[in-house]
DNA sequence: ATATATACCTAACGACTGTTTGGTGAGGGA
DNA sequence: TCCCTCACCAAACAGTCGTTAGGTATATAT
């Protein structure tokens, strides 16, 4: 009896206001993070009650835990899709790091929110989270490895200079000045020559 | 009368216990991340009580202030050090490489607290923080700039990419593999024959 | 010996935390 | 029409949070 207000016809499927609670999760999670993002302001965000997040999540931290698998699912999808056109090896290193700082830097808030939350400790999610991280990471060993750069270079320390690079540059991009496609291309253009000829 | 044991004689000249929290603070911000590090727990890292931190500094967000000032300043002071032995532009900015991540990686603890916590929002301290940061990475402007590369090469992206790929080394570095002077040495060389011949 | 400043401790304040419990209206199947 | 499940709400729980106020032992200065 204490809400009068019907708004109704509204929510009408099952489970979607599932979607919209995880995005407000990855954006509180992104601007504030995880620690210091409270229940009731993604709730509200989402437009509900702090307990009623329970029904769709068991706890917090997962949360967090499907905030980072969509975010990760996202980012793959999309990098792996860039894959289809080019054939040149060098042209599909490119590619996958376009669309990489692209959704980083561009992309869905829940992508964003894997750079912010770099869960320290030692617990379990944390251990997923590494796991699926390395996963993704293994598309860039081998773009790396078809290069078929001289011996001597080293393609592991090579893949975490370049991701290192970009994924850095969600700590001073902004929007307007020089886009996200530019920065990945002249990261990889400072690489090429060097390599291939070293 | 309540605390009657009087281990006495510990404490001695005046402020001297201010470094120990700061260390403390800084250990804490770093595993946990700043909005999950208590001050209750803080305190008794550095065997006191929450509400005697108070006494050292002002709030919370000053002692992260705080910590930040002083992981800026030791950071700056080994890598400026570093400079002063070699005079080749590209010995130079190795020497500045190398000492930038070895005391990022191993390192005292309250420098590596700074790359824990990066304020998204737009609170004064953060801007505070930008600052010192911009003033760093001047240091390695002038160094990119003293090595007198063809035009057309951009130092801006150029400073971006080193620095971008050498501070996120801190979340995939464990001591035992390659030391922090390798890695440094090794991101170097990648950029040094492409630049040169670009 | 007295005064004073330093560097703490103890205890409490109100606000806020993640989570649980019990209830409830709407919508679909029988 | 009845019933049942889904998707929520409202309220409370026990605990923790940053911060403050007032007191106190120690060391130094006078």
């Amino acid at each position: 009896m204490a809400a009068s207000k019907k708004p109704a016809a509204v929510r009408r499927r099952r489970g979607n206001r599932r979607e919209l609670l995880l995005e407000a999760a990855a954006r509180r999670f992104l601007y504030e993070g995880y620690a210091a993002a409270s229940m009731r302001d993604i709730a509200a965000d989402a437009g509900m009650q702090a307990g009623s997040i329970y029904y769709h999540f068991p706890s917090k931290a997962d949360l967090l835990a499907a905030v980072h698998d969509e975010g990760m699912r996202r980012i793959s999808d999309a990098v792996l899709e860039s894959l289809e056109g080019p054939s040149d090896p060098w042209q599909r290193l490119e590619a996958a790091c376009v669309a990489h700082l692209e959704f980083l830097l561009e992309g869905n808030i829940v992508v964003q929110a894997l750079m912010q939350e770099m869960p320290t400790g030692s617990s379990p999610i944390r251990t997923r989270v590494t796991r699926l991280r390395d996963d993704y990471e293994g598309i860039f060993i081998r773009l790396l490895e078809d290069l078929k750069l001289p011996r001597g270079v080293d393609l592991h320390s090579l893949r975490l200079m370049l991701l290192g690079a970009m994924n850095w540059s969600f700590t001073w991009y902004r929007p307007g000045a020089e886009t996200p496609r530019r920065i990945a291309s002249k990261f990889v253009k400072y690489l090429r020559v060097s390599l291939q000829e070293a």
